[in-house]
RNA sequence: GCCCCAGUAGCCCAACGGCAGAGGCAGGCGACUUAAAAUCGCCACCGGUGCGGGUUCGAAUCCCGUCUGGGGCACCA
């Protein structure tokens, strides 16, 4: 496509190889002239003089500089927050855009382990190769405002949120974190005692700091974590896929106990959930954090057993006359003391597992479902199960229940423990069917009803004791639970409570290439801050960058972090304030997730030496805007852009550290991000030969629907981009091939950006002709010069333009980028009709037409903007505003219609009424000649149609 | 199994409940050319909006059911 045939072209033809002069010379430009800089209110980024009120920050989700280089799919949301930037940066607002990189990670670790190059070399080479790809497509970023994770004095800050996290508590009187500092207050005052009931003055002073850790909002557990010894570390629950494995590698894992640091995002479960309702996020995400919160109500439900207590979570107490059984996870810490020496007479054979006793039953049982992965345990829903040989009483009817172990109760969630509720829950249905246990029906099913458990609404049946007062029998659901919870409150037998899905954040990984933790260990192996005038703690030089890592089965290996080899940097001496002493760092580093927690708020601010964010710039840049946007405005980046898959792991954990930082004073904000878009995703069609080899998608040829390679019918599969499907293209190749502003126009026309859509090259060409005859309309091909007069546009030519300026408007506004795209076209070829074989194009329909044209192809915008002889870039404006005289018409035509069918059409002045409308409508001939007499009915739609209903 | 989202021309996609077609690709015809490509101009095909019901004067649009495709969740008591 970039032709060789530059001879027989003009000299001035808007071709690839014109295209991609203009487009560097302008990008030279913007970056020497500070096009996109935005100044700040306050510090370096500030100009002086004041900041424009009205302000707007666009974000896209940080990207991870991959060695592989950028596919077209990629940049797909850049531009469009570059459009979206640009317009509203034509229309005056000051706009904040830039782009970091979010560096940290496996894949530049792994290349290091594999080739000896140091991570940050990888990690740089990759970032400026990036960078190199995005500047071609003239992404009008704010360039100081760029970094990247591993730098240190970004880092620097990580590691300083870090201990704002550490030196907190959560008060849950208060409902937020506080500084420790007001904790250990309130232990001197005597307003709080330790656990144990020993006042603060009783402890001594390593007790003390034990009981502070464990209050901590980031505290080290010992804690059944995932363990994926393949990867050599362990990985956060939302890093293990469903089917019990790492997301990262796809490793298998293990629950193991180990000493872990854990943020406690729980603390904040309900107003993680609570919150969604402020935000402008589509239902889809919200919908999905709220499950993965998965905050249920019911109650909690003691049951005596022997003189040990079972307690069980239930979000159906209701049900609880209906219990036969009771279940314990496997891994209950009170299976031990409830499992007999010998069963009890007439224990069915089922329950035994075949073993002698309980005791032998039990250990079995538990040993296989140790040996069981997660996968097996998902994949298998028969119900398995024990016998401890214990019974348990029902408090509401003294019914005997037999207590089992079971693995079908997961040990993590509620308290490990369930009531077994054949009648109204079919996996205790199940349960009870494969061991003879008996059923019992609390809520009366509907008639006709033929399944199984029963799960629906109904009245109470079988649900009275009188002599403890208790009738339920013929209630609904809902006052039936908040009946029985009182009764179980009154009786001590229970509490209504409230669970959640979510756990602990595991905030340690056993890798090299990520941010240290600012911890280092004293004499009684417990955690001391680093004081904050010795950060960042930086990275040492290691010999092996990798973790040890174990064969993917082998459970019973433990974590070898490779921070943990280096012994000169692991030891040091230092002086904490009590003179100096040897201290052991922690070993460790964070999770990939620490540094994009918060970029926003070091974009608003990126060069601030003494803050990580000026408390100025960031109420300016994401402070919360009643006026705007309504009294329980969160505050939050304006518009974030990014693809689905970080709808819960990413977003959940940059709102956690959003509301940390809030609690503590640090930001105005309570949100990071008041408005979240996704993208959708370009894909490509890949194709396979007879022997499921993939041939170069690029050399396939279409005949008659079907698909041919080297002649040989191929078959097609529609999905990702990607190097061994043979069907990447670059963004480089479409620079190429068109110019940068080409390729922008192609991907915002190719649909709307929630949209997935497959990638055409052939498509590519209608954006490129469009650019050569709106070139063309302004510019002499031969000459360079603009071919542009000063003559007046016709009425027919302003009422073309302003209708374009009005619809584009709307359009940009609300990121309808592709229909923007048809409007300019339209309009584009309303000139070429006109225009094209006259000496001139009038100027007042070019102007606006380039500027209109200049967020999407911004370089040739702003050399058509020159070429017209204006000084300066257009990237600030003006806009062009509609001219509401120019959007009506003197005449309208009305469709009409007789029974919702067109018949026939009638001109009218557009301003007459109603009544004559009508009456020239019932005047047509046509019409008439449909009509028997009068109609019944006549709509008049004003400016629409007119429909007729005989 | 459960929950979202989407189905409009050969393809990508437009249409406040009001004329199904804005725009692009592909296609046809013509101009330029020795010719082809590229470029330019013109053209229109064909679909009654996945399918079946309903609401309405009027449904691509709203409601119910169903099919297909894509995404998410999945023993969470």
């Amino acid at each position: 496509m970039s032709e060789d045939r530059t001879e027989e072209a003009p000299a001035y033809r808007y071709t690839a190889s014109l295209a991609g002069e203009i487009e560097t010379r302008w990008q030279d430009t913007w970056e020497s002239e500070g096009t996109f800089h935005a100044p700040n209110p306050e510090g370096s980024l500030a100009t002086g003089a004041p900041v424009p009120e009205d302000k707007l920050f666009v974000q896209d989700m940080f990207p991870y500089p991959s060695g592989a280089g950028l596919h077209v799919g990629h940049p797909l949301g850049y531009i469009g927050t570059d459009v979206f930037a640009r317009y509203h940066r034509m229309t005056g607002r000051n706009v904040l855009h830039t782009l970091g990189y979010d560096a940290f990670g496996l894949p530049a670790e792994q290349y290091a382990a594999q080739t000896g190059q140091h991570p940050r070399t990888t990690t740089e080479n990759n970032i400026t190769t990036m960078r190199r790809q995005l500047r071609q497509l003239g992404l009008g970023h704010d360039p100081r405002r760029s970094f990247a994770t591993t730098d240190p004095e970004y880092y620097r800050w990580t590691q300083w949120i870090f201990l704002q996290i550490f030196n907190s508590y959560y008060d849950t009187e208060q409902d937020k974190a506080r500084p420790i500092g007001e904790l250990i207050e309130q232990f001197e005052r005597g307003e709080r005692l330790a656990e144990d009931g020993r006042a603060w003055s009783e402890l001594s002073a390593t007790e003390r700091r034990a009981l502070l850790n464990s209050y901590r909002l980031v505290y080290i557990s010992d804690a059944p974590v995932n363990w994926a010894p393949g990867l050599g570390t362990v990985v956060a629950n939302e890093e293990v896929t469903a089917d019990g494995r790492s997301e990262r590698g796809n490793f298998p894992v293990f629950r193991k106990n180990l000493r872990q640091w854990t943020m406690r995002i729980t603390a904040y479960a309900d107003r993680l959930i609570d919150d969604l309702a402020l935000l402008d996020w589509s239902d889809q995400v919200k919908t999905m954090q709220r499950n993965w919160i998965g905050r249920s109500h019911g109650s909690h439900v003691r049951f005596a057993a022997g003189d040990r207590t079972v307690e069980v979570f239930t979000t159906r107490p209701d049900t609880i006359f209906g219990t036969t059984y009771l279940v314990l996870a496997p891994e209950h810490e009170l299976v031990d003391e409830l499992v007999t020496d010998a069963w009890p007479e007439g224990t069915a054979s089922a329950w035994t597992g075949g073993a002698a006793d309980p005791r032998t039953a039990v250990a079995e049982y538990r040993a296989a479902t140790a040996r069981k992965s997660d996968l097996d345990r998902q994949e298998n829903k028969d119900k398995t199960g024990v016998f401890t040989g214990s019974y348990a009483r029902n408090p509401v009817n003294g019914r005997q229940l037999p207590v089992f172990v079971a693995d079908y109760v997961l040990t993590g969630y509620g308290t490990g423990a369930v009531m077994g509720v054949p009648g109204e829950d079919q996996r205790d249905w199940d349960f009870a069917t494969a061991f003879g246990l008996e059923i019992m029906r609390t809520i009366a099913p509907p008639e006709d009803f033929e399944g199984e458990a029963y799960t629906g609404e109904g009245p109470m049946i079988n649900s009275a004791n009188p002599e403890l007062g208790i009738d339920l029998d013929g209630k609904p659901k809902d006052e039936a639970i908040a009946e029985i919870i009182a009764w179980l409150e009154a009786n001590g037998h229970g509490n209504g409570t409230v669970q959640y899905k979510l756990r602990d954040w595991l905030f340690a990984r056993q890798r090299y290439w990520g941010e240290p933790f600012p911890i280092v260990y004293d004499e009684n192996d417990l955690p001391v801050a680093l004081p904050e005038d010795q950060l960042p703690v930086e990275l040492p030089e290691v010999e092996e960058y990798a973790p040890r890592t174990f064969d993917p089965e082998d459970a019973d290996s433990e974590p070898s972090p490779p921070l943990s080899r280096a012994t000169d940097w692991m030891y040091v001496t230092l002086d904490l304030g009590d003179g100096p002493k040897q201290y052991r760092r922690d070993t460790n580093v964070m999770p990939n997730w620490a540094g994009s927690c918060w970029y926003h708020l070091r974009y608003a601010d990126p060069v601030n030496s003494e803050a990580f964010c000026d408390p100025v710039n960031e109420r300016y840049w994401l402070g919360p805007r009643v006026n705007e946007h309504g009294a329980n405005d969160p505050g939050g980046v304006d518009l974030y852009i990014g693809g689905m898959e970080h709808a819960v792991l990413h977003l959940l954990y940059a709102r956690f550290w959003q509301k940390v930082l809030y609690d503590l004073g640090h930001v105005s904000a309570h949100e990071p991000y008041r408005r979240l878009f996704n993208q959708g995703y370009i894909q490509a069609y890949a194709y396979t030969d007879s022997r499921g080899q993939y041939v170069p998608a690029d050399e396939v040829t279409e005949s008659e629907g079907k698909f041919f390679h080297n002649g040989a019918e191929v078959r097609r599969e529609y999905g990702k981009m990607g190097k061994s499907l043979k069907n990447v293209v670059t963004p480089d190749e479409m620079c190429a091939d068109y110019g940068a502003d080409t390729f922008r126009f192609y991907e915002m026309s190719m649909g709307p950006l929630e949209a997935s859509r497959p990638w055409a090259t052939k498509d590519v060409v209608g954006a490129h002709r469009f650019l050569q005859r709106l070139w063309r309309n302004v510019v002499d091909e031969q000459s360079g010069k603009h071919r542009v007069s000063e003559e007046p546009a016709t009425e027919e030519d302003r009422k073309a333009l302003h209708r374009a300026i009005a619809g584009v408007h709307e359009d940009y506004a609300n990121m309808r980028f592709n229909t923007a795209g048809a409007k300019l076209i339209e309009l584009n070829n309303h000139i070429t009709k006109v225009y094209a074989k006259t000496e001139s194009t009038p100027r007042e329909l070019v102007e606006p037409l380039v500027l209109m044209l200049a967020p999407v192809c911004p370089h040739i915008a702003e050399e058509l903007w020159s070429i017209l002889g204006k000084d300066g870039s257009l990237a600030h404006g003006p806009f062009p505003a509609a001219d509401p005289a120019y959007l009506v018409d003197e005449t309208v035509e009305y469709p009409v219609q007789v029974r919702g069918k067109v018949r026939s059409r009638i001109i009218v002045p557009s301003e007459a009424g109603e009544d004559e409308v009508r009456a020239a409508a019932l005047a047509d001939e046509k019409i008439a000649a449909c009509l028997d007499g009068e109609p019944r009915k006549v709509i008049v739609v004003p400016g629409r149609l007119v429909n007729v209903v005989p």
